[in-house]
This record gives structure tokens, sequence and C-alpha cells, in this order.
DNA sequence: CCAGATGTGTCAGTGACTGACAGAAGAGGC
DNA sequence: GCCTCTTCTGTCAGTCACTGACACATCTGG
């Protein structure tokens, strides 16, 4: 190893999982002092302590340290939405979804206060992972489309619940952007109760 | 000049829209024969008988080509909305402005039966294309915005109008992909009507 | 016919990524 | 403790998108 500037255990003892955070760590803090576009892949992993090339072994782009992995969050919502009573209004269904997402996280990383926020801001500020981010609400969308379209009544299901699926994915955006947005101590949950109070599906 | 392959006019003695009609003309076509992602910039070059600095000259980014410009159809969706009767419901005026849109623009490119279909499937079916048309309609909501908060009422107009807003862009996006991936002769301003139909904003 | 503005090609360079290869370090059997 | 097999890592070379600098060509107005 040439380079080990920063301490700490070896990367071997740690799990795979563990090391991923370690650069998610690493790389927050300099994305936001100078700007995601301004730090290089190198420089991250000159930061913790390995080459380039490991870096990307453990994240196959730069802007998934920010955006992280789609497939986890989206398996829970997906369940958590596939739990809730076959006849329950689906509006309040995907609502009470992501609220509990929001809620068993809330000890974890993304809707932790301190670094959550500034993730969530460094997101905000850049376009490159803005787009990513949106990206990831696709695949999220394409496993809930299904869940709502069984779950409407009528014609048009299947267009309906595209619809429905990516408002509901808008209010959770809006509503984590907006909590990393403010200074004071405004909830997610709460903000995601109001941004679903927005919209109604039509019957 | 190099290299050109292809005939036609110089490139000088026509407009700057025009030689970029022409680039995205080149290369839309290679796109769908072998995909976004397999086609490089100096093959697009070459098929328009231009160097790639030069096609970097008219378009910044690859993926450009597809996407288009943000702004002018942006700013014409914002004028549209505003121009209509502040005591109208919002929903009901957001949804005019887009049918609007696809209205005036139908002899155009990108509701245009043969290329604009084929244009959307090229969208649709490369993530990265995907991203950079997400990331246009975030430009277009923060133009919207401000023109639906100031025409909603009661409390949280600012976090109301930003659910509203993607809920319509969402509509437009679900219209358009919908209308792409079909191979009737179901007209977009049908499916943007029902898209439309499938949701209400909370008063 | 002659400037000056504009468009273009070439070249060099950065940065994100990828495949191939060789060496180092842990895990398990003996 | 030693050997082997697997896993992780760094180095290297290469592709591709994109950018700045420079020089040359062309078009335009005088």
């Amino acid at each position: 190893m040439s380079s080990t500037p920063s301490s700490g255990p070896s990367l071997r003892e740690i799990g795979r999982d563990a090391v991923r955070a370690r650069i998610t760590e690493v790389a927050l803090d300099l994305f936001a002092e100078r700007g995601f576009d301004e730090v290089t892949v190198e420089q991250i992993a000159a930061a913790a302590g390995m080459s380039g090339r490991t870096f990307h072994r453990y994240f196959p782009a730069k802007e998934d340290v920010v955006v992280g992995e789609p497939a986890p969050l989206g398996e829970f919502v997906r369940d958590a939405l596939t739990a809730r009573p076959r006849d329950e209004p689906v509006w309040e269904s995907l609502r009470i979804s992501f609220e509990s997402v929001v809620a068993s996280h809330s000890a974890h990383s993304f809707v932790a206060d301190d670094r959550g926020k500034l993730a969530r801001r460094v997101l905000d500020s850049t376009a490159s992972l803005r787009a990513r981010n949106l990206e990831k609400h696709m695949l999220w969308a394409s496993m809930l489309t299904p869940l709502v379209t069984e779950r409407l009544d009528g014609e048009d299901t299947a267009l309906r619940a595209e619809i429905i699926v990516q408002s509901a994915l808008a209010c959770f955006d809006v509503a984590l952007t907006t909590w990393a947005d403010a200074d004071d101590d405004t909830t997610v949950a709460e903000l995601l109760e109001r941004s679903f109070a927005a919209l109604r599906p039509e019957v």
C-alpha cells in the first residue's frame, strides 16, 4: 500500500460495508468543503487510504457515494406497501409506507440530523447528483407501480398507478429537500405528511 | 475539412439551428441502431461531417442531442400558465398549459409521429438520458413553482406548489413515455388528459 | 482588395471509468 | 509453523467525454 494518510484499522479487517461507510464519510467532508465537481476520485481515494482503482471497486460511479444503493430502500418501501391492507386508500398506504422508511432509518444514515442533512444538501447542490437520485426514484417506481396498479379500480389503472407513484416519490423528494434546507428542527415525518396532504388521487 | 462523408450544403451556409438539427438527425439514427452508449461522439461527428471538437461546440454534452435545450420549452409552459385566469383551479391551468405545448409543437420535433417517438424511445431506453431529462424537468419546476405558489390559498403554499408542479411534470413525462411505447395512434393530448385526471390537488 | 469577426481542425490535457495482470494478505488444512 | 487457495489491492494501459489554446480557413463589411 503506497499511501495510507488516514490511520485506523486496515481495510481488510472491516467488512465491505464498513469500507463503503468510511469512503462515504471522508468523501462527504470533501464534497461539503469544496463542492462535488471540484473533488476528484483520486483525492477521495487518497483521503480514504486507497487507490482510485479500489475506490471504483466499491462505488462504480462517484455519484453513488452520495446517492447510495437504490435497491435496499426500494425493497423496504415495496415490502411496507405490500403489508398494507388492500382496502386502504392507496394514497394513504403510500404515505404510511414512506413514513415507515423514514421512521426505521431515523437512527441510520440518510435522516440522521447531522450527516444526513449534509449529504442531502450536497445532493441538492449538484446537478449530476440530483439526476442520479431521480434515477434511483425511477427504479423504486418500477417496484411500486405494479402494487399500486392492482390496488386501483376502474379504467386506466396502469397509467394512473404510474402517476400516483411518481407523485408519491415527488412528495418524498420534496420533503427531504425541504428538511435539509431548513435550519429548524422540523421532522422529515412531518414534512412528509404535509406533502402527501397536498394531493389526492382521483377516484 | 478532413472528412465530409455526408453531402449537402456546407455547414457555414446554414444557420446554427440547422447544424444542430442535422447533428440530431444523424445521431438519432445511430442511437436507435446501436444504442446510445455504444455510439461515440467521434462517430456522430464523422457522420455529420465534422470533428468531435465541433460537435461539442453545438452540444456541450452528448445527452443534449436527445434531450434538447430545456429553456425554450420551459418558458413556453411558464408563459402559457401565466396567461391562464388566476381564479381557475391550478391543476386545470397546468393541464391546459401542458396541452398547449403539445398542441403548438405537434408539427415540430418532439411530438412528430415518426422522429418524435423514436427520440423518446431512445431517451427511455438509456439511464443517463432519463436522468438528464429529469434534470430538465427540475429547471421547469423552478420556473413554474412560483406561479403555482401564488395561485394557492391556505397554508404551506410553497411546499404544496412544489408537489403539484412535480406531479404535473410526472403527468407530462408519463404521457410521453406511454405514447412513445405504444404502437397505436393514441394522441399525446389524450394521454395527457387521462394522466391529469388521475390526480387532484387537495383544497 | 483588405481587415476583422466567426467557424473549424488539431493538439494536448484532465478526469471518470474499465480490463488485465501481478503481488500482498488473510483463512484453512496439515 | 507452513503451504495453498481465495480475496483484495495497486499499477498500468487504454477508452471516452469534455475543455482550453492555438492556428488556419472562410465569410463579411468597408
